[in-house]
DNA sequence: CATCTGTATCGATGACTGTCAACATAGACG
DNA sequence: CGTCTATGTTGACAGTCATCGATACAGATG
């Protein structure tokens, strides 16, 4: 469930077509949340720009598999990849897909 | 209810903190919504900036209430601001508030 | 004042979301 | 294979949200 583009031009140029709202809503809800703007953050300020997730568990309040929840929705929003290697899973943040919604945010 | 600053330096260069993460989650689950997004793009693109209630109900396929309840939502995120002025209330963008995310997302 | 139009609020309702405990899966290592 | 650790999935539950109809409020106009 890759989250379109939700492409290109400042929002506040011309009005958005229905479907660039819909997506780009989409990526928004995913950023919706304390802990994963945390988890994003968190990830991307980690040396060599990816952590693991027994790296991303102490810092918070809530369970493991809470963690894994958000993490899997900021995946399926197009903003952070992941993959196994051996015992631990490690995640990365696209700054394509961030830096597309700075651009729309663009005035 | 006005959100905080949400203040300045982009995320992916240090964690953000608690207190940040939250209210800046604030404003992206106003952004959340496809309603409000075309809301306020719309309200942007607007000769002049501004519109009033009136041309910001046709496009949608939802009621008139509604429309109120997110240009609310917008306002206590301290995206728009608006005023009455005679028969009609007008709204309006902050840029501010959004430059300050694109900022934000910036990598 | 009476009424009409534009906008906001209220109360209800169905859908969605964050969270956890319990369980499942995957790889490492003996 | 058996077991241990790391991570993901499932099911349930409480809280939140988008939406609507009904109603209230505000200003204009008769």
């Amino acid at each position: 469930m890759l989250q379109a583009p939700a492409c290109c031009a400042p929002m506040v140029r011309e009005p958005l077509s229905d479907q660039d709202a819909k997506s780009l809503a989409g990526v928004f809800k995913a950023l919706s949340d304390p802990v994963r703007l945390r988890l994003l953050s968190l990830i991307a300020s980690f040396e060599g720009g990816e952590a693991c997730v027994c790296d991303l568990t102490g810092p918070f309040d809530v369970s493991q598999p809470t963690i894994s929840h958000h993490l899997r929705v900021l995946r399926e929003a197009g903003l952070i990849e992941g993959e196994r290697r051996g015992t631990w899973v490690y995640y990365w943040v696209l700054p394509d897909a961030l830096s597309r919604l700075g651009t729309l945010l663009a005035t």
